[in-house]
DNA sequence: GTCTAGACTTGGAAAAATATTG
DNA sequence: CAATATTTTTCCAAGTCTAGAC
């Protein structure tokens, strides 16, 4: 349930309610003391391990542990913390294309008019495609193809006994396509990283599509299905009943018994009713939705049973929406557009304990949709009968289409995916950011540990601040509109219920324990321990202030973004956590991995590697329902491998028996050598399922994704995989190394963060 | 300066697609 | 082959940060 399942007890706002979705953390964490490699601890312990002591230790254990390392992460203490900063690191400046010696000049046509609208008909986009694929660099294509040749092969390798009953060659054969498409992409791919950037602002030259593509409108329920209001049938009009629809739909959801969605939805659905609607229905308590929500669920059903045939149909029409829809022309090259599709109308689920949540999200009409292109670009053709808001050929921004959602007044974009250029150049960049501050972060601690002695209260709470900032890994914390949204705060935002001091806890002197709903409503709970200077700095900040007060009264995001880039140009907050990422995955990953280990452990590495930074980032998941049952699964799997393997030990004896009773016996020779084999094969898959399991415990409430998505230098990964001869696709699936391919193709073995 | 709209990144859940299993 | 488990994709909310209005 996407809700708030479990109700922590962070502490919580001025005067409001708080139901936190807290998930891991404290000692009392919901799913009590069940395993002993609950990977809970972790989180536990980032702060309550004394690390250096225990680090040796831990390291050692290493191979055969269940339990998860973070002291790196987490131990940094101070002193630890700011020696491991490094000095080093001349620019290398990977980020100017020049060093790459075969930098490609963009051709003289290149910023280019762009095909010409007048001829273009409604299938521009292939032609323009066409023309694309036209474009060809013949050297680079030599070398790609050798690149993929050898992808696939290995693979192969991997998976060599495909052992089903169809045919061998069918099977060839549909790899063989794969690998081919995959190779065809492959040599299409712009290599936007080896040309020119554009001057400061402009993000393109060209840009044409075809515009967003809209929802279907909204169809009245079949005759038979009916709304009741107090036990009768009523008919609503067509507004009414699609919004009541929305309602019925979330009827099995935890929103729906929610006295601020319920009362939400109530008076948005009321808007949207006739008068005579309106003067009936005045109580939703006497609303049955029943018939609807049952009719959504069979629709719902009946898609999933959908025959073959069907599936493929729908398959077939969804592929021509996302081959008209879905794609751009931006500066001579085809891209994938993210987000074409747009939002339908339904009720806004808001998380946390959201003032609005259950609120009309409003049906988006061509006439609140901006579009955004280049001036000589066929202009997409609105809906027949409709028109747009506005056209405007603005080639400072990214985004194709926009416009503003009603419930919360935000303005919402249609850009390209991750794989485009303009959202790679951007990343690529933000990494640079981040491998700038390695460079100087030694001395930016001194500052700011100097700054905490400041007379100035301003520069003292901006220390403190920074000091959390870098330490924790805590996101900026800007100021909220109060009443809008629900009550979250960050750094700069925290307030003095948040934080409790102890000068002794555990053993520890001067312990910060931490206790607030971050981004999205996730809680983040830590006890810390500080510097003797940090500590007394939040007493006296802390001192005559209400629970409410903020903590850093002096302090705002604004301010301490400035401060920041006058250290270092393009610094700001959020660097810090991605430098902290990926730089704690490359420490982990040097400290974790093994060339020796075997494939599947080096993966457990790399994993674990990564978790420490969802730690640190505090990026946790609720555990899937199928959890425990899964993980049960798992192990009787592997009880029953065991078994397998105890036997074909015994057999293996028996047969090494016979060849010594009645020696040289060539036939009874190949039969140990089969057994051997056989327990070695065993051996392997237990060995792999284990790990297995191992890793999925660890990451039962902790969530990879967004850190391998958006902090973690890809080019660590790239690189540990070459030094580790680990397949890439171990590690990144087809999309992300889509996204990645910038960091694929230019880095190498040898490359450091 | 301060405030706000705008643009873009980050985030977990849910849905859909695929792989695996009985 | 269907049922189930797992992985990938989609969805869209919720942050960060900047620029420009005032």
């Amino acid at each position: 349930m996407g809700g708030e399942k479990n109700v922590g007890q962070a502490k919580g706002g001025k005067a409001k309610a708080k139901t936190p979705r807290q998930r891991l953390s404290d000692k009392e964490g919901a799913s009590g003391g069940d395993s002993p490699r609950k990977s809970t601890k972790a989180n536990k312990e980032r702060t309550e391990a004394t690390a250096k002591s225990q680090r040796a230790e831990k390291v050692k254990v290493q191979k055969k542990v269940k339990a998860f390392k973070t002291e790196s992460v987490e131990s940094f203490d101070d002193d630890v913390r700011f020696n491991l900063a490094v000095k080093e690191e001349p620019e290398d400046g990977d980020f100017v294309p020049e060093k790459r010696g075969k930098k490609r000049k963009r051709p003289e046509d290149e910023p280019m008019e762009g095909p010409s609208c007048s001829s273009a008909t409604p299938t521009l986009n292939r032609k323009l495609n066409e023309k694309d694929e036209a474009d060809p660099r013949t050297e680079k294509n030599t070398k790609e193809g050798i690149k993929i040749e050898k992808k696939p092969r290995k693979e192969e390798a991997e998976h060599p006994v495909t052992t089903k009953k169809k045919s061998k060659e069918e099977i060839e054969a549909a790899k063989a396509l794969k690998i081919k498409k995959r190779e065809e992409e492959e040599q299409q791919r712009w290599r936007w990283w080896e040309e020119d950037k554009y001057e400061d602002g402009i993000k393109w030259k060209f840009l044409e599509h075809r515009g967003p593509f809209f929802p279907p409108e909204y169809q009245h329920l079949p005759d038979n299905v009916n709304f009741y209001y107090n036990g009768k049938v009523v008919k609503l009009g067509l507004a009414a009943e699609e919004v009541a629809l929305f309602f019925a739909q979330m009827l099995d959801h935890e929103y729906t018994t929610k006295d601020v969605f319920r009362n939400n939805f109530f008076k948005d659905w009321r808007k949207e009713m006739t008068l005579e609607e309106r003067v009936l229905i005045s109580d939703l308590n006497k609303c049955d939705f029943r018939e609807l929500h049952t009719m959504h669920k069979e629709k719902v059903e009946a898609r999933k049973v959908m025959s073959k045939e069907e599936k493929l149909v729908m398959k077939g029409t969804n592929q021509k929406i996302v081959e008209e829809y879905g794609f751009c022309i931006l500066d001579h090259h085809r891209e994938r557009i993210g987000n074409f599709k747009i939002e339908p109308p339904g009720l806004f689920r808001g998380r946390g304990e959201h003032p609005k949540q259950g609120m009309l999200k409003k049906r988006i009409q061509p006439e609140d949709v901006i579009i955004n292109c280049a001036k000589k670009s066929c202009i997409p053709e609105p809906p027949a009968g409709h028109h747009w808001k506005e056209v405007r050929h603005d080639n400072t921004v990214t985004w194709l289409a926009s416009w503003t959602e009603n419930v919360q007044g935000s303005c919402k974009y249609v850009m390209l995916n991750p794989s485009s250029k303009l959202k790679g150049e951007k990343d690529w960049e933000k990494y640079e950011v981040a491998r700038r501050l390695k460079s100087c972060v030694n001395g930016i601690r001194q500052q700011y540990q100097q700054d905490i002695k400041s007379k100035q209260m301003e520069t003292r709470q901006r220390a403190v601040a920074l000091y959390f900032i870098d330490k924790l890994a805590l996101r900026a914390g800007n100021e909220k509109e109060e009443g809008e949204t629900a009550d979250t705060v960050g750094c700069c935002s925290l307030r003095v219920e948040h934080i409790t001091l102890h000068d002794l806890l555990e053993d520890k002197d001067c312990v910060v324990e931490f206790d607030f709903l971050g981004k999205d409503c996730i809680r983040y709970y830590n006890k810390v321990p500080v510097t003797k200077r940090v500590f007394k700095n939040l007493k006296l900040f802390m001192k005559n202030k209400e629970p409410g007060d903020d903590l850093f009264d002096r302090l705002n995001t604004c301010l301490l973004n400035k401060h920041l880039s006058s250290l270092l140009p393009g610094l700001t907050a959020k660097v810090f956590r991605t430098f902290n990422a990926s730089i704690t995955l490359q420490e982990q990953l040097q400290q974790l991995s093994n060339m020796t280990d075997n494939p599947a452990e080096k993966l457990l590495s790399y994993n674990r590697a990564n978790r420490a930074v969802a730690v640190l980032c505090n990026h946790q998941r609720v555990p899937p329902k199928t959890f425990d049952q899964s993980m049960a699964n798992l192990q009787s799997k592997i009880d029953g491998r065991r078994e397998q393997l105890a036997l074909a030990k015994s057999e293996l004896k028996l047969a090494k028996k016979e060849v010594k009773a009645h020696s040289s016996d060539s036939k009874l020779q190949a039969v140990v050598e089969r057994k051997k084999k056989a327990v070695q094969r065993c051996e392997e898959q237990l060995m792999k399922m284990e790990v297995q399991a191992t890793n999925r415990e660890e990451n039962k409430q902790i969530a990879l994704g967004t850190s391998k998505l958006n902090y973690l230098d890809p080019r660590i990964s790239v690189a540990w995989c070459k030094n580790m001869e680990v397949p890439l696709d171990k590690i990144y699936n087809k999309s992300q190394r889509d996204k990645f391919a910038w960091a694929v193709d230019m880095t190498g073995a040898d490359f450091i963060f």
